[in-house]
DNA sequence: ACAACATATGAACATCTATTCATATGTTGT
DNA sequence: ACAACATATGAATAGATGTTCATATGTTGT
């Protein structure tokens, strides 16, 4: 097992991981950051393309920012947002290939 | 952009994604898949080390099992429940990585 | 068959959360 | 300063979800 996880003992830890997968966990969200993944792009863009409303955008984006999913940069009057780090796309990208993992069939 | 997360689409897709997050953010069921990811353990075994009762427990493991993250075995009157892959580890490795970035100043 | 143990299941409940609507803040051009 | 646009924020609400309690199912030994 990886050293990273292995050490993962303290309940506070724990949370905090819980939380980022909380906040991936969500369909709304989870498309965020997949547009966001592609480029940076503005928060209209973003409510556009998925069609949803310009609010719940920037509600999530609020929350996705707090955690450092994304990050914001200013352009004009529009905020373009786009990942933070590819550690998100990596976690994906493993998840991913998890849902594709063949069954078993020892059920 | 790896091509699994760039072919990344259909809402039923994300859908079925997030699910599999959803699954991973609560604090108790990720206690559970870590300490299965350290190998089989029984659901007893489980309630005791961490403090949750058995039908808690077993209500999650549902759940887990149900997503294919952990699968289950039974050895006389106990069920021992370990790790389905190793992608699940690969995806908590990731996103400790991803907590573990230094803050970007830029806020 | 019965008791003892381990796990699973269903209903009920309190809490959390995603979404909407209304409103505020901030930015650019005139 | 004002209008027009883009984004952010706060309150309210309907629906989802984690946990508990009671009970059922399944397994092993006598």
């Amino acid at each position: 097992m990886r050293a990273e996880v292995e050490n993962l003992s303290s309940s506070e830890d724990i949370v905090q991981l819980a939380d980022m997968f909380r906040l991936m966990g969500d369909a709304s969200r989870l498309s965020i950051i997949l547009v966001c993944l592609k480029g940076p792009t503005s928060v209209g863009d973003i409510a556009q393309r998925l069609g949803l409303s310009a609010s719940l955008v920037s509600h999530h984006l609020r929350l996705l920012r707090a955690a450092r999913v994304l990050r914001a940069e200013r352009r004009g009057k529009q905020m373009f947002y786009c990942a933070a780090d590819d550690h998100i796309e990596c976690v994906i990208g493993d998840m991913v290939a998890h849902i594709g993992e063949p069954t078993e069939e020892t059920d």
